[in-house]
DNA sequence: CGCTAATCTAGAACAAGTTTCAGACTTGAT
DNA sequence: ATCAAGTCTGAAACTTGTTCTAGATTAGCG
């Protein structure tokens, strides 16, 4: 353990206010926490992560556990944001192929799609916290939710989005968490997530300025 | 249609199967738990719905409480059924005005979201319940869904719905779940909500099959 | 090094959803 | 009216998220 304590401060959580900067002890703990919460996750879906045995599984007194995150939602919520960078990174090496800004958003959502259904347990577990957090947990949320913003302008390929495409931006993610909601608790197929996704995001087209669909 | 419906089982339930038919007793007992459960959750939300206090309320033990609804889940997604039921009666009454179905169905949307507007706690627990609801609520969740369906339908004024259609009021319904959840969330104004819904419902118009703006 | 504040730990305690059980009450059929 | 089966009650027990406490450790500082 060399004693240079001084260039600790990991402080590289993504665009995030780091309200206290962590030492890498805490670093540490923090990402036992996260990589504990995912694993139990993966298993059983949200009900298999415990507090009690991520506490355990991550090495960590159950005080502390709720000292990094005040809630099970809360720790589920940061655990979905830890993976979205990782999506994100992914996807940003082989960007989407589609003609049309419509074409890649849909291919965009649709790979990330295919990823949740290699861990559908951990789908389920981020999906179920991000739906069912209250207002405690609107800034972790709205992170999340920003997040997803900006893959899907990505995959549009904008740089300075109208309000109206903001909004259709707003739409589609409306549509991706809850048809992924109704895809989780078995009430829609594979198929029918795919169509929906596809069908919301023929609203890009309807807002694109540079095209002719624009009525109003 | 069968008109066998004399049977003295009170079986009114808007569509259900009624696997057991309820005497008269049952009945005004499930009446009781479902208005204790829209009055707890009118005063506090979801939080508010608490198990012990919804039999204590409508005067039952707590086990035949979880004999008539086996979660507390599926007690507030049944809440939401009844719920939407007088809504659905409601909205009968005065059918939207708007010129094409995308405004009907928007204006619809916008009355609904008044009406919730008006008990925003209730709102919660009802939404919250939906979206939290895993498989084992499926068949009710589902029947919650198709009683929107309906509704938008309705308010389309559509007979035979192209499988296009059914897509974009998937959409819709997935956008409106969805707004309601930023909405209740503080994530969201209530002018937000109506923009995303205006914006969704302007799928109608994309996948009307009498109208020209259908390019693919 | 030695001090002080902050952090961490183990564990008990509490809250609310859910389950269980013995006994009392209803219902439906004979 | 009577009996068997099914239902309801009251209360305790169990589970898991959350809070609290007292004492050990660690971090930053002079």
């Amino acid at each position: 353990m060399p004693a240079q304590a001084k260039v600790a401060k990991v402080e590289a959580r993504t665009s995030q206010p780091a309200s206290p900067p962590l030492t890498e002890r805490q670093e540490a703990r923090r990402r036992r926490i996260l990589h504990a919460s995912a694993q139990l996750a993966s298993r059983g879906g949200f009900d298999a992560v415990q507090m009690r045995e991520v506490a355990e599984s991550s090495q960590v007194a159950l005080g502390t556990l709720y000292r990094y995150f005040p809630s099970k939602i809360h720790l589920l919520v940061a655990t979905m944001q830890d993976q979205l960078e990782h999506m994100h990174g992914t996807l940003r090496k082989k960007p989407p192929q589609g003609q049309t800004a419509a074409e890649r958003v849909a291919e965009t959502l649709m790979r990330a799609f295919r990823a949740l259904q290699r861990e559908p347990h951990l789908a389920d577990a981020m999906v179920r916290a991000l739906t069912f957090a209250d207002r405690s947990v609107s800034p972790e949320v709205d992170q999340v939710s920003r997040q997803t913003t900006v893959i899907i302008l990505d995959a549009m390929g904008l740089e300075n989005p109208t309000p109206e495409q903001l909004s259709a931006v707003r739409v589609i993610e409306h549509t991706w968490h809850s048809a992924l909601i109704t895809w989780l608790s078995g009430r829609a197929s594979i198929a029918q997530v795919k169509i929906d996704i596809e069908t919301v995001c023929r609203l890009i087209d309807l807002t694109d300025p540079t095209a002719s669909g624009k009525p109003s």
